[in-house]
DNA sequence: TATTGTTATACTCTATAACTATA
DNA sequence: TATAGTTATAGAGTATAACAATA
């Protein structure tokens, strides 16, 4: 029998442990991200959209960020909304709308940054540098093992 | 500069990463209990019932579940309509209720609780067994470090 | 006064289905 | 026929405040 999967106490098993961290993880970095009138999903979007100099298609996000297109249009629709991101045509193909980060977009990413930073620094203080790798090691492979369909 | 907290890419970022990982669990969780009527967090607080053979207080399992009173009280209702758990008066304190598994809860447990591994295992197919027991170790400290207040 | 459980409420997140315009 | 984006809606999860009973 897999010790893992039949952790005896619920305090042991993988996935409440996952749940719990990531409830934790979520609250501090919606608090750093509250005077940037952003949360953590709208977060994630931006910081996409920064990341891809010619744009991200809003399928692409939703596929990345593990949300439904519908959710991902909303998400968009708030960051454009306070003029942090634009949607762009594309020259390939006419359904497709890239979103492409602003430079006031690019200016609050790099400050929000700092602040989320230090949030999760905080979270993470427990563990050693080396462990702090491992575990995104760890998780990573566990999510692009699991319909985490993102490049690298 | 700390490497982890500060990941150049979102998909690198461990609050990211643990945010992805736990709906992952959360949604495969959730699939294995449907046919019992249960939800991970109702499911949650039946475990909890089932370990404590003299009950837990709905205090106790709001801080080891990381939720609201509020909210136990509610999950605690549907458990006990279902006739999985029942609410006994403290024996030292009147205003406290312990949440005691009955036989139904006991028999339903130990069924969900195959399902459940299942699909845990499932989602944890791709880490070998120590980098199982080494992730749940690094969640455990995460959590235990972060206003996790439960025993051990 | 402080704590346990409760009720109420509002907001965020998640899950689906259906629709449009393009391909 | 399939895909990108959109709209709409309902349900689940989260966050607060206020209250009654008891300590």
């Amino acid at each position: 029998m897999d010790p893992i999967t039949n952790a005896h106490v619920l305090t042991d098993d993988v996935g409440f442990l996952l749940s719990r961290a990531s409830g934790l993880f979520v609250r501090a970095t919606n608090a750093a991200l509250l005077s940037y009138g952003l949360r953590v999903r709208s977060y994630s979007v931006l910081l996409l959209a920064c990341e891809a100099a010619e744009g991200v298609t809003q399928r692409d996000l939703a596929e990345v960020l593990g949300l439904d297109p519908s959710q991902v249009v909303l998400l968009v629709d708030e960051l454009a909304d306070s003029g942090l991101v634009e949607r762009r045509p594309s020259d390939s193909d006419r359904r497709t709308k890239l979103v492409v980060a602003t430079a006031a977009g690019h200016a609050l990413r790099a400050e929000a940054v700092v602040e989320v930073g230090a949030a999760v620094s905080a979270q993470l203080a427990d563990l050693t540098g080396t462990e702090q790798f491992l575990l995104r090691d760890l998780l990573g492979r566990l999510v692009r093992g699991n319909g985490g369909a993102f490049p690298a």
